[in-house]
DNA sequence: AAAAGGAATGGTAGCGCTATCATGACAGCG
DNA sequence: CGCTGTCATGATAGCGCTACCATTCCTTTT
C-alpha cells in the first residue's frame, strides 16, 4: 500500500544505486534466485537466469561487492605485500602475481612496506579487515605481533621471493646458494681478489643472504671476502660511484661482486667511462639478470632469477589452495641459471 | 539468562573473529561508542576511549573494514587502474600515486587492462562494486558503457598520463608537444632524414600523439616524416633489432626519433656493437628520460617526463579534493623536459 | 500407489558495522 | 526556576547481500 516513502522514518540510501532486490522485482523472481542467477548460475532454470541478466543489463545494475562479502565472509581480493616498487625486481613478481590473479578474477589489494616491519604489521591489520581470501608477502620475515596476527588468520598465506620454512606456502629460490654459485664461477676464472658490493643489507637481507654465500665459498679457500655496503638504494648511479670507492679502498681487486645488475651495469658503464677494460683490469658480476646487462659490451655475467615466473607460480599454488584441491608441496624453489657474459 | 548458544537457531558467524560488540562488552560501553572511540575520537571522552582502546589491544581486535564500508557507504579504497605494468612508466606513476595515498591511509585496488578497453570497464565495475572513493585511471580515452557508467558516479575520477578535457580531475603532459619539441630539436641541429620508431601505437596511442607532433614539425619545414611501427612491446631488445629495418628501408637516414628511451637506448647499443657511430653515422633520440639514458655514452638525448612526480600530484590533487576542500584547477600539467646528450 | 529423492524457488535472519534520532546530564542565561 | 544549548552516550534500524532452512512440484524407485 505504502509505496512513496513520505512518512520514510528512517531512510538511509545514500546513494540512489540499483541493488539486487530491484534486479530481481524487475525480473519477476525473489532476491535470492536473482543472487543465485549471478553467482551460481547452474542452481537456478534458464529462464530465471536470462531475465535476471537481462535486468541486469537493463538497469545499469553494478553487485555491490561489500555487501556481498560481509553477508558471505569471502571476497576475491588478495593482498600482495611488497617491500618497495622502486626495485623493479618486486614489480616483475607482482607483473607474474596479477596476470594469473586477474584472470581468475582476483582483485589485487596493494600494500607498500619501504621495508619496515611495523609498517608491514599495519598494512596485514589492514587488509585482513577487508576479509581477504589470502595474503602474499615477499619475505619470510616478519615482525612478532604480525606473525601471531597471521597465525591465527585462517585463509592461505604465501610468502615469495626467498626459498625457507614460512607460515604457510612458499615461492622462492635459494640466495645464499646463488651467492655461492657466483663466487665459485668467479674463483674458478681464476680470480682472487673479490669485492662484494651491495646496497643497504639490512632492507635488502636477501643480498645480505648472497654474500653469506659468496663468503662461505671464498673463505673455504682461505681468500678474504670484503664486503663494501653502500647507503643509497641500488642504481646505475650507486653502482657507478661505488667503482671508485671500491678501487681506493680495494686497489688490488680483480673483480667486483655486486648484489643486483643495476649497479653491476652502472658500474660497468662507469668502467667503460674512464677508460677500463672489463674485465681485464676489472670484472664485474650482478644479479637479476635484468634485460640490460645482455645489451652492454662486453654481456654482463649475472644470476638470473626467474621473477615474473616466481609470481605466477605463487598465483597458480594459491589459487590451487583457494580452490579446495589439496596442496601436496607447501615450498616451491623456482631455481636460478648463471648467465655467464663476457664481463667476468 | 540463555548465554550458552546451544540451541543456537541460525548461528552465522564463520570466524571467531573478535567483534566490535565484544570490545564494547569488554570495554564497559556500548558498541557505538565503541565505534566512536575508533572512528571519531574527539566524541568520546577520554575514560571511554582510553578503555575501549585498552580492550581492542587486549583483544587484538581488527577492525572488519568490510562491514564498516557498507554501513557507511564509504571506504579508504582507491582504485587504480593502469594498461600495462611491463611498462616501467605506469609503474612509476603508481609509485607517485602510492606513496601518497598510503600515507593518508588509503589502500590500492590496482588493476592491469593489457591495453584493452573493454577490460578497463569489467575492472570499473567491479572496482564500483567495492564503493571506492575515487578512481584513478591512465589516459582519456574509454569505451562507451565504461563513460557513461563514470558519469553516473559521484567520486572523484582522475585521469593520468596525458593532459585534455578528462571526465573530471587530470593530471598529465601535453604528448603533441613533447613530440615536437624533440622534432625541432633535431630539425636544429641539422637533420634532414629523421624515421620516427614506434611500438603499437594503437595501443601505446601517447606515442602516436607524440609522432603526430613530430610529424607537424617536419612537414612544416616540407620534410618528410616517415614512421616505422613495430609489432613488438617496446624494449631495448626490439630497440636493436629496429635499428637495421630502419637502415634497410631509409639508407639515408640520419636521425631516429623513438617513442621511448628502452628503444633508443637499445638502438644505441646496438650501433655501438655494430660500430656505428653516434650521432656521426646516427643520432638517436628518445623519450621518458630513464636513468638508463644518462650512463650509456654518448648520454641520451630525450625528454624527461616526470612520472613519479605526476603519480604524487594526482594523489594530492585527489586527496584534496576526498577532504571536501575546493578545487580551483581540474587540469595540471606537468610538462616536461628536454635533455640534450650527445646522442644527437 | 506410496514413499523417497531431487530441482527450483522463496522466507527469514543475519554478516558487523554506523547513521540517525533520542535521552539524560549539566552548564549558562535572563 | 524554567529554558535552551552542548556534550556524552545509547537504542534502534538498517547498509545490500547471502547462508540456511522450508516449501513446492515433479520425477524416480520399490
Amino acid at each position: 500500500m505504502s509505496r512513496d516513502s513520505t512518512q520514510a522514518s528512517k531512510q538511509r540510501r545514500r546513494s540512489d544505486q540499483i541493488t539486487l532486490s530491484q534486479v530481481a522485482q524487475a525480473a519477476g523472481v525473489s532476491p535470492i534466485t536473482a543472487s543465485r542467477a549471478l553467482n551460481h548460475p547452474d542452481k537456478v532454470s534458464e529462464s530465471a537466469r536470462t531475465s535476471v541478466l537481462e535486468a541486469v543489463e537493463q538497469l545499469g545494475y553494478v553487485p555491490n561487492l561489500v555487501a556481498g562479502s560481509l553477508a558471505s565472509s569471502r571476497s576475491k581480493l588478495i593482498a600482495v605485500i611488497v617491500p618497495s616498487l622502486i626495485n623493479t625486481v618486486f614489480v616483475e613478481v607482482i607483473k607474474g602475481l596479477q596476470e594469473t590473479l586477474e584472470a581468475e578474477g582476483y582483485q589485487i589489494l596493494l600494500g607498500n612496506t619501504d621495508y619496515d616491519l611495523d609498517r608491514e604489521y599495519q598494512l596485514v591489520r589492514t587488509f585482513l579487515g577487508w576479509s581477504c581470501s589470502a595474503l602474499i608477502t615477499a619475505g619470510l620475515r616478519h615482525n612478532h605481533a604480525c606473525q601471531t596476527l597471521l597465525n591465527n588468520w585462517d585463509h592461505p598465506i604465501m610468502e615469495v621471493m626467498e626459498l625457507g620454512k614460512g607460515m604457510d606456502l612458499n615461492v622462492g629460490l635459494d640466495h645464499v646458494a646463488a651467492g655461492r654459485c657466483m663466487a665459485t664461477h668467479l674463483i674458478d676464472q681464476g680470480y682472487r681478489h673479490i669485492v662484494y658490493v651491495g646496497a643497504r643489507l639490512s632492507q635488502d637481507y636477501r643480498a645480505g643472504m648472497r654474500y653469506e654465500g659468496h663468503k662461505k665459498v671464498l673463505q673455504a679457500k682461505g681468500i678474504e671476502a670484503p664486503l663494501v655496503e653502500l647507503d643509497t638504494l641500488g642504481s646505475l648511479q650507486a653502482g657507478a660511484e661505488s667503482l671508485q670507492q671500491v678501487l681506493t679502498l680495494y686497489p688490488q681487486t680483480q673483480a667486483i661482486h655486486f648484489a643486483n645488475d643495476d649497479l653491476a651495469a652502472g658500474a660497468l658503464l662507469a668502467a667503460q667511462r674512464q677508460g677500463l677494460n672489463v674485465p681485464g683490469d676489472i670484472a664485474i658480476a650482478g644479479f637479476n639478470g635484468l634485460p640490460l646487462g645482455q645489451h652492454v659490451t662486453p654481456q654482463l655475467t649475472t644470476i638470473l632469477s626467474p621473477r615474473e615466473e616466481m609470481g605466477r607460480l605463487a598465483a597458480k599454488e594459491l589459487i590451487r589452495r583457494l580452490s579446495g584441491k589439496n596442496v601436496y608441496r607447501r615450498q616451491h624453489d623456482v631455481g636460478f641459471t648463471l648467465q655467464v657474459g663476457g664481463s667476468t
